[in-house]
This record gives structure tokens, sequence and C-alpha cells, in this order.
DNA sequence: ATTAAAATAAAACATACATTCCAAAAATTG
DNA sequence: CAATTTTTGGAATGTATGTTTTATTTTAAT
């Protein structure tokens, strides 16, 4: 491996790694894919250590270093141990920044948004760790490790939770059905549904009549069904055999969907152990 | 001088020494001035190095965390680098939760599960905040208010964020088609890209090669493109207009969408105004 | 002022470390 | 397929580092 560039700032370094990674060996692709995921692993670390957790040669962590302009791994090392310092230093007025609403012209105002819905996002979250009962998730976690079939319906808003459950359950080996009512073929599928399956269904306000209707087919079957769903006023919660209401963020009238996807994400991960 | 106590985190430290101040020798007191002035540069420096900057002998480092219960000064050290890494970077590492627990009964354990990815969640949207760039942000919403229709293409796990974003754009009026391949009509609906058009597409590792085919087709017909994807090193971003690099809550391995749906989701809602 | 005790600095020590060297393996080229 | 170059991992090397020991200085007590 020939020297690449010199560089004297993180920010350089990372740029030239991303720049020249396809003309690096498969080993020094490997650091460079380790240098950018931690960038404190390094700062602290010896180089015995970092190789290791990085399943590679110690050596190769100082040619890595070599190919792109320092004199050894130490030197290397510096740039980030340099930014650590710096960002720890802006650490205590950035706890205290405050965002004055005042000037700000059409180019923040997107960034401004994006600040309120992770700040909201974030809140929800917090909310939800607090807010949902251990019994519900775990009877909710038996009865979709006694099921036969997982189907997953959800419409509009909620569809994209629908999807990435169904998307995590098969890839723990799960068998699961995303209910899609492609082709218009909501009922259609729900004649997939049977006895010893489970159905979970994700439905907020205004409450869909295609969600409706597979929990109607589930009831018929005496399936259990497990809902997620946006107030304790739900039509559908008093069918369903556990119920989780979930407090989404809103800015501006805008729901987020953040909260749920973390709920579905740990039950579904919760059934792979 | 003989050992005080033994202590576990820089906060406690720090009050042992400032209570125990006045017991200490004169050198000593020298260091713990030192300590307690310049916490950052303890958690580098070698201890010729601190010592030399302290003014004092580098065996008096040595008695000085003896003093206070270490078994030597990089003992102590240590304490020093965890907060830097805690501060400085506070999010970034948390965003990633190693399990420690063992001792956990099946039922608490899902409960358990929800409080770390809402947590890791939840420092990952802090992150996300701090590390979107305003101009990118900017100029992407000015890619998609001048285009005439947005496509939206993500396969698999991102397939939740595109769908998401498409029944967004949809309900603020913007004209926007989901290349959701429904039919295996993956090559058919690129199709419908236009040059004065937009195309968004998310796109994780593996980055699947449909994906990659939408890009390509954008790129013959000059179509600007905005990515969201996982790393600087997704072979997807050299042909993008505005890349956005989003780093996701992990959890046992298992990353979350709730950064980059938040991403996504201010960058919808912007339109709208 | 003298002696004992404590603190400090210098030197010696051992070890952990980054780095280099070399041989084996892999990839590339003719 | 052979030859050559490049890459890689293991061992060797020398240095830097933390720590301990010892001698000296300072401080305190009688």
């Amino acid at each position: 491996m020939t020297k690449i560039t010199t560089v004297s700032s993180l920010e350089e370094l990372n740029s030239e790694i991303t720049q020249n990674f396809s003309k690096l060996s498969k080993r020094l692709q490997q650091v460079a894919e380790y240098v950018l995921e931690n960038p404190n692993g390094i700062a602290f670390g010896t180089v015995v250590m970092i190789a290791k957790d990085a399943t590679v040669h110690p050596s190769t962590l100082i040619r890595f270093a070599n190919a792109f302009g320092f004199t050894g791994f130490s030197d290397m090392q510096k740039l980030f141990q340099k930014k650590l310092l710096q960002e720890s230093s802006s650490y205590e007025d950035r706890i205290k920044l405050v965002q004055d609403d005042a000037n700000l012209d059409q180019k923040n105002a997107t960034s401004k948004l994006l600040d309120q819905f992770s700040q909201a996002n974030s809140h929800a979250l917090n909310y939800l760790k607090d807010n949902i009962n251990a019994d519900d998730l775990e009877q909710a976690r038996m009865i979709l490790s006694k099921a036969d079939t997982i189907h997953v319906k959800a419409v509009r808003r909620s569809f994209p939770i629908a999807s990435y459950l169904a998307y995590l359950l098969n890839h723990i080996n799960v068998r699961c059905y995303l209910l899609d009512g492609v082709g218009g073929m909501h009922k259609e599928q729900e004649h997939l549904i049977r006895k010893n399956d489970a159905v979970i269904v994700i439905s907020f306000h205004p409450y869909a009549s295609e969600t409706q209707s597979t929990v109607d087919a589930a009831i018929a079957k005496g399936t259990p069904i497990i809902l997620f769903t946006d107030s304790p006023l739900s039509p559908l919660k008093e069918h369903a055999t556990v119920c989780f209401t979930v407090k989404e963020a809103e800015v501006y009238s805008f729901r987020s969907l953040t909260a749920t996807m973390c709920l579905v994400q740990s039950l579904a991960i919760s059934l792979a152990h």
C-alpha cells in the first residue's frame, strides 16, 4: 500500500478514507470501516485492544495510519483525541444552548423543524418506556410465541409499522404474513387467519375500516388479537386480547410513528430469545 | 500519605479531593489543584507529560493516585477517560447499548428490552439533531420543492421509511410515487422517473441491488437524487445529489429506523410550509 | 540544635507498547 | 500456469511508560 496523502483534521481524514476506500486492500478496508464507525474507540484504546476489537492484526493498524500519511498509529490517534477534547469543551455550553427562535431564515427553518421533531420523539420514547405495562408485554410475547403464524395488519399511516414488524419477524424465523391488501384483496387475505395463529393490528385515529374488518375476522375465528393504538377510546380496544396505547410525538399536529416503531421492535426481538 | 478512600466516579473523586485537600502534603496539593483544574489534560497525557505540566515529579502523580485508593496512576486516569467519552460523544456511544445484566427473568426481559431500545433510540435522535447539516437539509428541501413528481424507493429494511414518506408527502399534496416493486415491477417503475422530478432513496447495508438500479435510472435521466444511508462508505453516496448519513440506534446488533424516520418526517413537513 | 519522621526527587526497574522486520500467503500479472 | 508483486500475520525489537526502590531533603518534635 502506498501513502495516500497527508491530513491534519479528523474531517479531512474521514473524507480521505471514504474517497480512497476502494483503493485499499481488504484488511485496510476493514480498518477503514471500523475507524469510521468507532471514532472514540480509537482515541483511547491501545493498538492491540483496537486491533482485537476490529478483528485485524495490530500491524495492520499501523499500516493503515501510514497509508494516510501518518508516521505511525499514535500519530493518527492524536487526531481522534483532539476531536474528543474539542467536543468535550463545548459540551458544557451545548447543554445550555437554547434555541432562540427569533432570527430564523428559511434555511434553518428545516433544521429547526428537525430539532423539534427529534426532541419531541425523544420525549415520546422516554414516556413510552415508563408507560408500557410489563405484564401486557409478557402476555403479548406469550401469544406470539405460541402462534403458528402471525398476521399483521395496518393501513395508511400505520402501514409502515406493519411492514417493519413483518420484516423483523420473518428475519428471526417467525412465520409472519403482512396483510397488505395488495390488489384490493383485504377481504381475501383475512381468510388466511386461523384459530391457532395470532393477529397484530396497528390502528390510529381515524380508525380504518379495513383494519376493523380484520379484527372482526379474527374474532370470528377465535384468534388472539394484539392491538397497538393511540387512545384508550379506540373502537378496537374492547376486542383486543392485549392492547397497547401509545402516545406519539406531535409537532404542528403531525404525529410521529417512532414510539410505536420502538415498541414493536422490542416485542419482535424479544421473540428471538 | 495514607490512603484516603476508594472512589468509582469522577464526581466522587472531585469531592474527595476538595474534602481532603488540607490533609494533603504540599506537592499533593499542587497535584490536586492541577487535577481539578485540568481534568481533560489527565485523560490523555502520560505521567511525565502531566508531571511536567503540573511542575511536579512523575512519582508524585502515582502517590497522589494511591492516596485516593487507586492501584496506580493509570487506574485513576481511566476515570477521566470515561468521563470524557460520556460527555463529549455522549450519544454516539450510548446509541449502542451493551447488555450487562444476565440475571433477568423472562417477564422483565421484554420490558428491559423496551427500556434499552427506547433509550438507545432517544440518544440516536439527539445525535441526529446535532449531526445533520442544515445546508444539506435546505438543499434537499429545494430539490423537492422544485420537483414535478417525487419518487421514493427503498426495499426490505428501509421500505417502511419509504412507505411512510410517500404517505406523508401525498398528504401534504406533493405528488409522490412509492416505487414499491409490487408484482416484481422494479424495472418498469423506474420508467416513471423524468428529468424534472426528484428521487429519494433509502438504502442501508447491505445495499440492495434494486435500489442501486433505481439510482442508475435517475442518473441516466439526470434526475436529482436524495439519499439516506447508514455509512459514508455507501456505494450510492457518490451518485447522490444530497446524502444524509444517519446513525441508528443499535441493541444486540439490531438496528432501528427511528432516526431516519424522524429525519424524513422533518423534511417532508418542511415542504408543507 | 538534634533526632526522628515524613515527604520528595532521582534513579532503577520491569513491563507494556508501538513499530519494524521477515516469512508465508494471496493476489496480480505476464 | 509460472513469476512477481502485494498483502498479511507472527515474531522480534527497541523504546516509552508506569511504577517501585532508594537516597536526599524537608518538616516537625523534643
